[in-house]
DNA sequence: GTCGTTGCAAAGATTTTGCATTACC
DNA sequence: GGTAATGCAAAATCTTTGCAACGAC
């Protein structure tokens, strides 16, 4: 153990890098090496999610994933070979017409299933 | 315990009415009364989703809901005060801009949240 | 010394599985 | 009787919490 946070700035220096959000136990197997136990990173990501920093990721797959916030908008994309969740940029418009009036949006997402370049490539 | 798959039944006839998909446990809930087992329901739908019958939904909130295929293509409006998860007819074109070259899209999903007609009033 | 962080283990919640029993044919 | 479905309880996952110990100040 060193300085308190230190795997706090460990875990979000992980998902910024990160090409999408990370489930507690991808975070996990990537700091086994630290040591670190996997009810500490909870601790971490839901500190995180308390105080903004993060957000939760709502994929299929029965694991939560997190990722920063503060991330340009996006989207994700869920590899069916691989099983990674990739962040995709941009949006789509027209979002809106397909609320019934009454309804009011306060945010959205957006999730794509396929396969990856890298599968794509290898099948 | 009446004739086998009178369960069964009983669960795609309620799902089916529903105006959006429903958990395991809600739908337990809701047929408490017959005296079903939650594992029977579980068991119901993992047969109805192999068999095609039934697909399920990924929405925030820790369980995983269900609902028939065959439906017309919609997406889901989760209401932030209700709780409720709601059909909502139509889609949005472009989706497939916003995914890299080289990767192949077989599905989404689009997931809008807010506040739903009944929770607006409300307010 | 105090405060927050950590690790481990136990507890919770959701979902799955084992097994004996029951229902239908 | 044979096949499939059911209920209960135990197991398997994922996540949270309790608690004692540790590090920084």
């Amino acid at each position: 153990m060193r300085t308190p946070s230190k795997h706090a700035e460990t875990i979000y220096a992980l998902l910024k890098q990160s090409s999408g959000p990370l489930s507690a136990n991808e975070i996990w197997q990537s700091l086994q090496a630290s040591g670190i136990g996997l009810a500490t990173i909870y601790r971490i990501l839901k500190r995180g999610v308390e105080s903004g920093a993060l957000c939760e990721a709502n994929l299929p797959g029965g694991q939560t994933r997190y990722e920063p916030t503060g991330l340009k908008h996006h989207h994700h994309f869920l590899c069916s070979d691989c099983n990674r969740a990739i962040d995709l940029e941009g949006c789509v418009p027209g979002l809106e017409n397909i609320v019934p009036p009454n309804f009011s949006i306060t945010g959205h997402e957006i999730l794509l299933f396929g396969h990856c370049a890298d599968c794509s490539e290898a099948a």
